[in-house]
DNA sequence: GGCGTAATGTTAGTGATACTAACTATATAT
DNA sequence: ATATATAGTTAGTATCACTAACATTACGCC
């Protein structure tokens, strides 16, 4: 085997910190990035704490996954990456939607 | 026209009430499948409390949804404009996927 | 009208807990 | 050994998701 088999975390808090970990970022800097202290980051990813939704959904965004993987592992159908490019699709206005189908179509084309 | 268009549920209470009444359920039932007071529901439903994780994932599996759609109305599926900007995305390099990101995000920010 | 009843809305009060602040622990480097 | 960076632990508190009880609305029936 070349590469190493990523275990498939178990609990919420293991998901949150490998994720953090796969962003290179410490329990300081997501902290910062959600406005909460940073042993609530510890707590969590240590299951002694669970998260308000408000904050799950922050979390979900900065780590670029879904609720449901987060809260209960579900694989859904887009992850990272993808995921994010279908929010900030989302978030465009038509106009702006357009442009950018028109650059994916220039891109992808070559 | 033969079918009334459905009203987008602009809140977490206007969610889970269409689709409760959609699974054509009263709050009563509905409190007996979560194992919940009726008037928790009654409360969810006009947005006056929110749901525990535990809950809202029992909401999720009885009404056939995802924590997602409940929370933020995020629907998984992609379709037309989405489902053609993910296939363009896809067949870009790792370095064009970059660049669509990147004006995805300039776009989205304005 | 008046009465029953089915469905939902509202309010008061409380137990659970998601947080913050402060302290502790561990590792790495110089 | 000392400093620094990162993460774990604990105590205490403010918040809020619930239950129970009461209020309202809507409808049918006589």
């Amino acid at each position: 085997m070349a590469s190493k088999k990523q275990s498939p975390s178990e609990t919420v808090g293991a998901r949150i910190r490998a994720l953090r970990l796969a962003a290179n970022m410490t329990q300081d800097e997501f902290a910062e990035k959600l406005n909460v202290s940073r042993s609530a980051i510890a707590q969590w990813e240590t299951d002694r704490a669970g998260q308000i939704r408000e904050n799950m959904e922050k979390i979900a965004k900065i780590l670029n996954t879904s609720l449901g993987y987060l809260v209960s592992g579900e694989t859904g159908s887009l992850q990272g990456d993808e995921l994010a490019l279908m929010r900030l699709y989302r978030a465009c206005s038509a106009e702006d939607r357009k442009m950018l189908l028109l650059t994916a179509r220039r891109l992808a084309r070559s």
